[in-house]
DNA sequence: AATTAGCACTCTATAAGATGCAGTGCTAAC
DNA sequence: GTTAGCACTGCATCTTATAGAGTGCTAATT
């Protein structure tokens, strides 16, 4: 996908531009490398390489007599190529322990904690989509009768994580009908996953619709999806830290301001973004760099996430920021949650 | 509290100075009054009115040549005497039966969706909290084995709604013990509500513990809290519509947008200033004015709240916006969102 | 006695220059 | 291939000028 060569002095210039605007978030300028580095390189040799990086499509002007600002294709030759891993400092590791402790907590919120620890790391806005139940394996079903007509459904899935769905019924139903159901539904679906329940439901259960059960099966049959369906993701997705990467100068104006609100508010688009690249290799950190997202509204962002796993189940979490982040620490600090979160979570009875 | 006496010609002046300011967000002058309502008075006049009710707290300056607007006090005096009430039309009507319908959606849900309805009609900020279980009526306890040494605690309150807890329990249990407990439970404790189970809970089981029961009734001693414990509050409060109070003229410099993102990121402010005027009449609107919340960063906002109920429990639910904000037609839709929550809530066989 | 016209004054917002600066691109010299 | 030199560009910032909205006070008017 990226096959561009460049001699190492090029890629040594490219380095020292993008660094040095990931710091400042100013266009960088050729007298301004050439002093700051001693490069034994004078300005006006470095902005012939620059300007040969420009041809490539790596930099890029803000307006003629302005320095050299990344372009998301340099961005992405630095990441790929240029970049060399960071670590998680001390003080960091210690924030994160003191504060992460996910026994403590029930999903949800464990989910808003983590969240707000990532953003207050990265001094960006981090995310967290709920655990997805697709791939989840179904333990067992049970049935509690919360009132004459009202059934609540309780879902243990292989992780220990468990789901529960209330059910209306317009019929009384017999204790001893209820009990047949449920052993009815664990022996044809546990050990199933949701995603082959939902498509072989009907298929599995239709030898039990002829029997006395039939008014029960009628309404698990029509809550079918409810009871099943994945959660919707973007419900409970977590989006924290707007306070953080406000204070970034690249949020000065209005219209930028306006666009982190409307990220956070409407979930959908960084949801979708998170969605899309599902067929990447899912264990690997993923980064998407403003215009690869494809999306108008992401131009100006960069995404950094990365799977977490709760048992059968995982969801996925990471943190946004401007292109000019610090792609390095950011990773370090994605994966070692992401790491954190599936270890701790695996250790944990749920 | 409010014994401020004013001439029919003050009262007249003050109102067409709040009314214009809230239209336009420009302190108003003497003579646009005199000009747009033909009022039969020359702008001298006016200014000599407008003198009068700055000395009696009511208007303010920003600067001596700007016009004026309005302080707290005189919005409170505006609300409480000057203003008439509004109606929704039949635009904002239609909108929110075409969206909210309770039935369809799980508590949590509703909250976020009839947010959002809320801080559309309003063009502010939307807060809704989560019912609370203080004074639910608890139905009955059931409990439901999770696996060896997991059960679910499902508590059915009065109205309908369901509270599920986990709780892990460090030995095998057999399954008439768990029947029995749940008998003794449901025998001391259905009826009452939760604040007086909190209270009595070790008192009124004491008994059973000296049984076989003893293990188990341990660890429910031990979750008490965590079972019968009101929700967090700030947890699972609802605050939408950032996108909606951001357009307004006084958010255009930096830090009032920081201090939009703080309310939304950080509920403790806006939650503690719901529950703390709690002891007036809870069945009535309530609106707090800037400085009367007492709360420096608060001291920009006016905020209008009312209480909904679910059965035997109720949350309240609010608008936050700039002082400057239409309170008739604020209250309007804060006053039928509520009652309509209500109702509707009452229907629904939850 | 209440109202109004008139006027000097104040503060702000906006536009228009003026100036400096950082940086480029090109050419010619090294 | 590298560098020095130079003309040029666009932006940011500061200053200054100007217009406008509004006040407060005083004196005239009703």
């Amino acid at each position: 996908m990226n096959n561009i060569e460049l001699t190492d002095r090029e890629k040594s210039i490219l380095r020292h531009v993008i660094r040095q605007f990931i710091v400042t978030a100013n266009p960088v300028g050729s007298r301004n490398i050439s002093k700051r580095y001693n490069i034994g390189l004078s300005p006006a040799s470095i902005r012939n390489i620059m300007a040969d990086l420009e041809d490539l499509g790596l930099l890029g002007h803000p307006h003629t007599s302005a320095g050299r600002v990344p372009t998301d294709r340099g961005y992405r030759f630095y990441v790929d190529s240029l970049m060399e891993p960071a670590k998680l400092n001390k003080k960091e590791l210690d924030y994160i322990t003191a504060n992460l402790e996910p026994d403590t907590y029930e999903t949800e919120n464990l989910l808003k904690i983590t969240s707000a620890i990532l953003s207050t790391i990265t001094n960006q806005l981090a995310c967290i989509t709920y655990p997805k139940f697709d791939n989840a394996l179904l333990n067992k079903i049970q049935l509690v009768r919360l009132s004459s007509q009202r059934i609540m459904v309780v879902l243990t899935i292989q992780s220990g994580l468990v789901k529960t769905i209330t059910l209306e019924i317009n019929a009384e139903i017999e204790d001893d009908k209820l009990m047949g159901v449920e052993q009815l539904l664990n022996e044809r679906l546990a050990g199933l996953n949701f995603q082959e329940i939902r498509k072989t439901f009907s298929e599995r259960i239709k030898d039990g619709f002829n029997t006395e059960y039939k008014p029960v099966m009628r309404v698990f049959i029509d809550s079918m999806d409810k009871i099943f369906d994945d959660i919707k993701i973007n419900e409970k997705t977590v989006i924290s830290g707007a306070k953080n990467i406000i204070k970034h100068p690249e949020f000065g104006d209005h219209e930028h301001f306006q666009s982190v609100i409307e990220l956070i508010e409407d979930k959908d688009v960084i949801v979708h973004i998170m969605e899309k690249n599902k067929d990447i290799s899912s264990k690997d950190v993923s980064i998407i760099i403003g215009g690869e997202s494809e999306d108008e509204k992401f131009s100006d962002y960069s995404l950094i996430t990365k799977e977490y796993n709760i048992g059968d189940i995982n969801g996925k979490l990471g943190v946004i920021g401007p292109k000019r982040m610090e792609y390095g620490k950011i990773i370090a600090a994605v994966v070692y949650i992401a790491e954190l979160l599936t270890i701790e979570l695996k250790n944990q009875k749920l």
